[in-house]
DNA sequence: AAAGTATGTAACCAAAAGGTAACAACCAAA
DNA sequence: TTTGGTTGTTACCTTTTGGTTACATACTTT
């Protein structure tokens, strides 16, 4: 028998992940984790007091938001400015099956660490829409309205494409799907933008 | 006692709606069923087989999607008829709980009467699409991936203000917030067919 | 009225999930 | 080396959920 706690605890969080990635933060239970980490039970409870608080954990080291850096404004104005950051965005969540997950996880629950992901997530919206907004003189609530137009159909396009294929005769779990969308976005702000 | 299968069988899919509307549908299982409606539970399964087959009628008699009649078009051109269309659908969402739980549901949940919901959906939207596509002359493609963002974020957003009141600064859980949508989404219109 | 069928009830069972108590093995410091 | 705390294991408990069996009560048809 071997004994060593920061090992077991990356195995428990190890399992979680792996959970996730799998069947989403749904189902990450006090059983799954063992079932997969092969630590026993206690340990979880144990290490990290209870599940809520081993996601809460689990969702701070992985700190989703600081990996992408929205603040850097490129030099060839509004327009591409805007295209880029939400080419961005798709990329993000093409990405990351697991921030797939935690957009779903949030339609069903609500607590403190929904929560504050929520703030942080508001946070570098409103710099982004602050950004454009000075950028083109147009109304904050205007470019927030556009914005959210944007980022939520890609949300919402990508929790679908794991258990759908086609959305408005869109190929959502293939790039050509995505392209199209590129292209309306692109199109969009061309139009607005012109 | 009373003996009347019909009666019992209302009762039934009554408690099934309050528990959607309350719970949604990940809710629906025999016991909290039974604890609802004051049923017992042989009944259920007796006079629909299973829970699957309980939702699935359920779904069956509320034909969600023939509610609204999205073929009529209006004299005032494209542009009024997509606005006019897209207003239709944050209403539609905005009025009816259930279809928000039915959207979540399906994120999460994959099974034969969902498929056949998302047919129906497929279809109506293919026919929107068209007919935008055909009177603004616009590529096909196109038409698509713009509908999709704005059908796609106000089902996203819907779903998002049962647990969460902002998003991007907009207020999803209250009149205003959908008003600075709907004001982005003509704003949007009228430049693209400007 | 008797028989047969449809409807309803009570009790029970198994599996899965969350959770804890009690003990065994190990390590480190006194 | 003994003592005390940390780490790990076993075994158990409770609750919830899905599902069934056996029986009782009502309705209907002949």
């Amino acid at each position: 028998m071997v004994k060593n706690r920061e090992l077991t605890e990356q195995k428990i969080l190890a399992a979680v992940e792996q959970i996730i990635e799998k069947d989403g933060f749904e189902a990450v239970g006090v059983n799954a984790v063992t079932a997969v980490s092969g630590v026993n039970k206690v340990l979880i409870y144990r290490y990290f007091g209870s599940i809520d608080n081993l996601l809460a954990k689990y969702i701070e080291q992985k700190d989703f938001w600081l990996v992408n850096d929205f603040t850097v404004i490129p030099e060839n104005g509004v327009k591409d400015f805007a295209k880029e950051i939400f080419h961005q965005y798709i990329n993000m969540l093409k990405s990351s099956p697991i921030l797939r997950k935690l957009y779903r996880w949030e339609l069903t629950t609500n607590n403190p660490v929904i929560e504050n992901i929520r703030k942080q997530r508001e946070e570098i919206g409103l710099q982004i829409i602050e950004a454009v907004s000075e950028m083109s003189g147009q109304d904050k609530k205007l470019v927030a309205a556009i914005s959210s137009l944007i980022t939520g159909s890609v949300s919402y396009l990508y929790m679908l494409s794991e258990n759908c294929d086609v959305y408005n005769s869109l190929l959502i779990n293939e790039d050509s799907g995505w392209n199209t969308l590129k292209e309306g976005i692109d199109f969009m702000f061309n139009k607005i933008f012109a």
